[in-house]
DNA sequence: AATATGTTGTGAAAGTGAGCACAAGCACAA
DNA sequence: TTGTGCTTGTGCTCACTTTCACAACATATT
C-alpha cells in the first residue's frame, strides 16, 4: 500500500469528513480516539477509515488509536490545506453573495480575493470584503493576479462563455454553481454543485 | 436486466444530469439523439447511458436512437419529478435567502412553502414568496402541514437540534448545507452539502 | 428481397472499491 | 520477562460498477 495515486475520489471526500469530525472533537476535548469511535461518529466502517488513512502513511498507534491534533495536522498536510488559497467569483447573484458573506470559507483558509458580475446596479458595490468589478475586466485582471481558483455563480446562460474566459485566464479549477454541465480542457478541474439536482436525489424514491 | 432496485445511486445522479441535458436540447431543438451524442456532451461512456436506462426500461429504437422530447418524460416520470415536492426551509440566513430567491428551483417543482428562524430580525419578513417565521413553531407547523421535505440552512451549532426537530415533526427527506454529519434515523434520507468541502476537494492535487 | 449502415439493449468480462480477518505492535500488569 | 487486552495496518475476498462486444432490430438503398 501506501500509493498515493491509488486513493479513490470518494476516499478524498472521506478525508475531508474525517478532518471536519477532528474538528468537532477537539472543540469536545476529545484528544485521542479509535477508529471504531470515528465510525461510530459517520455512520462507517472503523476499517474503512483505517484503509483510506493507509494510502497515506501510517498515523496511529497499534493497541492505542489515533491522536486527534497530530491526525488534523497531517490530514490538512495531505488535503493542501494547510494554506490559504484565494478564489475569483464570478457572479454575485444570490449564491454568491451568500459565498462573500460566508466567514466560514475564510475561516477555513478559501479566500474570495475578486468578484465580477455584469450587472451595472452590483458592479462597483462591496459585498463581504471585496468590490465587485465589470466582467469585462475578468480575463486581464485574473491572469495578472495569477489567480489558480475560480466559483462560477452566474446563470445557465453565461456559464459556459464565464469557463472559457477562466480557462483562457489560466484558471486550474473551478466549483461551478450553473446547471450544466461545463465542457472544461482535461487540465482544468471541474466540480460542479447543482442544487436542484441534489433536491432531485432527494425526491428519488419519497 | 429492468430490476429498478437494482439501479445504482451513481445511476439515479447520471438519470438526472441526462434530464438535465435533455432540457437544454430541447431548448435547442434537438428532436432525437444517439447515446453516443449524449455520451460526448456529458463526457461519459455510451454504454452506461444506455445500461442507466435499461435498469427502467426501454426508452430507445434500435437503429434509430432516442426521442428526446419522450425520454426527458420517462426520466421525469422515473425520477417522480412529473409533480410538485414542497419543502421547509430552516435558517434563513445568507445561504436561506438565496434559495427563497431562487426562481429556477420553482420552476423545476420544487417550492419552498415555509421559512423558519431564529433571529427577530428576520423573522417577520418577507423572502421570495414566504414570510419568515419564529422557529419555535416550526415542529407544530411542519405537523400540521404535512411537509415531508426540509431544507436545514443554519450554523453548525444550531444543525442536529434543529434536524432532531424536523424528524420528530414527520420529516422524511432533509438537504443539509451545515458543515457536520446529522444525526438521523435511517428512516430518513439525508444529502449533505458542504461547500467548503467541495472546494476541498478542488484544493487536492493542485 | 437482399444488403449495408446505424443504434439499442444486455450478458459477460474487466475493473474498482469496501469489508473481513488476522498478524503486528503497543501498554500495562503480574 | 511473560501474558492479556486492545487497536492498527493490510492481504485477500467479495460485491458492485463500468465497459465491452454482439445479437436484435430499424432504416435506407439497390
Amino acid at each position: 500500500m501506501r500509493n498515493v495515486v491509488d486513493a479513490p475520489e470518494e476516499a478524498i471526500r472521506r478525508l475531508l469528513s474525517y478532518l471536519r469530525q477532528l474538528d468537532c472533537m477537539l472543540q469536545e476535548g476529545k484528544r485521542s480516539f479509535s477508529s471504531q469511535d470515528m465510525a461510530e461518529a459517520l455512520h462507517l466502517n472503523p476499517a474503512q477509515i483505517r484503509k483510506d488513512l493507509s494510502y497515506f502513511g501510517e498515523f496511529g498507534t497499534r493497541g492505542v488509536g489515533y491522536d486527534t491534533e497530530r491526525l488534523a495536522d497531517e490530514l490538512r498536510s495531505i488535503l493542501n490545506l494547510n494554506r490559504n488559497w484565494e478564489f475569483v467569483l464570478v457572479g454575485v447573484g444570490n449564491i454568491g453573495v451568500a459565498l462573500l458573506r460566508n466567514p466560514e470559507l475564510r475561516k477555513q483558509g478559501f479566500e474570495i480575493v475578486m468578484a465580477f458580475d455584469k450587472d451595472p446596479q452590483v458592479i462597483g458595490q462591496v459585498v463581504g470584503e471585496v468590490r465587485v468589478e465589470n466582467v469585462s475586466r475578468m480575463r486581464r485582471r485574473v491572469e495578472q493576479m495569477g489567480t489558480r481558483l475560480a466559483i462560477i455563480a452566474v446563470s445557465l446562460e453565461s456559464a459556459q462563455e464565464v469557463g472559457d474566459s477562466l480557462v483562457e485566464a489560466g484558471v486550474e479549477g473551478i466549483l461551478c454553481f450553473a446547471p450544466c454541465y461545463l465542457r472544461v480542457p482535461n487540465t482544468v478541474r471541474l466540480i460542479p454543485i447543482d442544487i436542484a439536482m441534489e433536491l432531485g436525489r432527494l425526491v428519488y424514491r419519497l
